[in-house]
DNA sequence: AATGAATGAGTTTTCATTCAT
DNA sequence: CATGAATGAAAACTCATTCAT
């Protein structure tokens, strides 16, 4: 009912099927930076208005891009995760196989500092079905991560990508509200990275 | 037991300076856990009429003990840092030293997957700053917890509340998004004690 | 429909039939005090339970005082108008035939400086017709008033009692809201006074 | 006539910044009519929802205009002042410099019968600090007034204009509450009149 | 009689969504 | 397509009045 019939979407809030006029187009993306600026600072109550107005535009340009607000909040996390993605097969592609995985969490909690919506994300990851398509992209990122630094012997073989998941996470969600100092967040992340570590290695 | 007059509360938010008429005690406590039932299901957002309806109550009841949406969501939060200060220093006072910190952080894990409260007061535990009384407290039950399980040697010496908070805080929140099957849960869980435990113990 | 149907009273805000107990009595009187003050301050939009903050008693003690917010209004319009005519008739009595009518308004207005209720109380005055008694009390002090000033030719012999009651009404009303200093206060009671006086004695 | 795009205002209840689409316009002066009947008829207390209903617009209309009810009290303060400033200026270039004061006074008091946001509007100009400009500029209309009548001989000169602010107030709150019939307020006008004239012009 | 807690209708205010311009 | 005004349902909050204690 929300979605246009004449322009089946499979998710809703992917790319739009069609190409758009230049104008439209640049609109789009003004909008989804708003909103991600914007949901980071208030969270998902934050009114639609103030998006339309953060992005430049009439709140009327908003709707007929994103004809729901849900829509538009699933159009950002999806854009996260297709951003995020990225940088994680990037980071998989260089560097140390053993060291790679810690720098990505490190990363990754950084960022949330300043990114809320990079947590809302994660935590949709954390639920491997019915996912649409860039967050499962995001998890297979890291699949990869894990599997790499298993390899080089950094990080015990028992352990599995759901629980790296659920770790991130956590220290995410943590980061987020704590607004770490650098001091704590290394030493928090440390523990961390020991537990993950085979035995021998430890310490 | 949430309810008790010999500990009064000068920020507004806590128990009423007077005691109250035992009909006005009675309700107060039954908005209180409604409040902390809808919250817990729908988030912040949920409306106060609800809470009302499910307490039995009237909406004009919920706003003479609460003045404020945000009152009511304050004083849920000192109601739960309460309970949980308490029973996790009865949980110090039991049992093994050496095992004691970790049976805490699982039965807070698995509280919160139907609390969602619990997390957003956590979350404030971590910043110890300007935090009213009862989410002190808690933190001061994790302390002696955190102590113990040192001088048990089960914990590392150089492990700080700081990061054990953190890490506490984290591992709910994740609980909360990832609906963790009991093994996962278990699995995460023993990530982090291993990264908590001397390296010599380990594995 | 909010009068108590056993004991008749003729306009339902006067003095209660029978006789109150020592301790109803002076709480009558209290919030009767407060009333007036809280409505002088703030207009008749103000809540009742401030008055009965104000007053120190419960909100059902007001009320049972007074069934309706409507009927306290009217009883302070009462007690204040029968406080005013007393007033009036000693001042009658006294001093110079020629000059106590402009004593008169001189004192009103400057009461109606703190006493907000004078002049909703006169203004009802001004309407001759179904008026309770202690209003029309006070409207018959007036005319004594006027009636000797004229018969020592101090105001003019056309002038009438309800243009008297208008012009005291409207100079209360316009103190009220002008905070005069005393001496923009004694110029506008000036110029009354000049036209109220025969053509000769002007100047 | 009440909407003017050439005198922008600082205040922010004044006409809106840039100019409004036609039917924004429209909508505007049409809750500011209705707001200005109802407040009249019923006092500040009167509900939004029903001025909205009498303006033919939805309550959120009415809340887009005025975001608050107080700032839709103090438009109509403003529009008001605006129009009878206007209608004073105009009446200060007409007739008789002898009697245009008068007349003023009788029209203003005439109207007041039926528009009660004129008597809280004239308070306001009673009040010289701190006033808005549309106050203000009433108040200077009548500051020509009373100097064309004084060099007329038809007032004397040692009136001022706070003085006749201040009986020009009274008059018409007493209008208010007295529903004078026509013959009344004659007779009360014709006092005052004749406190204005200098000495010997009086009788 | 006094009290003050409970009630719920009424008011103000917000905001996602629609639609005329 | 873009705009932003209009809408009205829903939420927060108030307050006169009732009633159990």
């Amino acid at each position: 009912m929300p979605n246009d019939q004449r322009v089946p979407e499979p998710d809703g809030v992917g790319e739009p099927a069609r190409a758009l006029r230049a104008d439209a187009q640049r609109n789009r993306t003004r909008i989804l930076e708003a909103a991600e600026a914007v949901f980071a600072a208030k969270g998902p109550s934050a009114s639609t208005e103030e998006i339309a107005q953060k992005a430049g535009v009439g709140i009327g340009t908003v709707f007929r891009h994103f004809p729901t607000k849900e829509s538009l909040l699933k159009a950002i996390t999806h854009a996260v995760a297709l951003r995020l993605a990225e940088e994680t097969r990037a980071l998989a592609t260089e560097g140390d196989p053993a060291t790679v995985l810690f720098t990505f969490f490190t990363r990754m909690v950084e960022q949330v500092a300043e990114k809320k919506t990079v947590v809302d994300l994660l935590a949709q990851a954390g639920i491997p079905v019915t996912v649409a398509k860039p967050v499962l992209a995001l998890r297979e990122a890291v699949e990869v991560l894990v599997a790499k630094a298993q390899q080089a012997g950094a990080v015990r073989a028992d352990v599995g990508v759901p629980e790296v998941m659920a770790l991130l996470i956590g220290l995410c969600q943590a980061s987020l509200h704590t607004r770490w100092e650098p001091d704590l967040r290394d030493r928090t992340l440390a523990i961390v990275f020991a537990g993950l570590r085979p035995a021998a290695a430890a310490g």
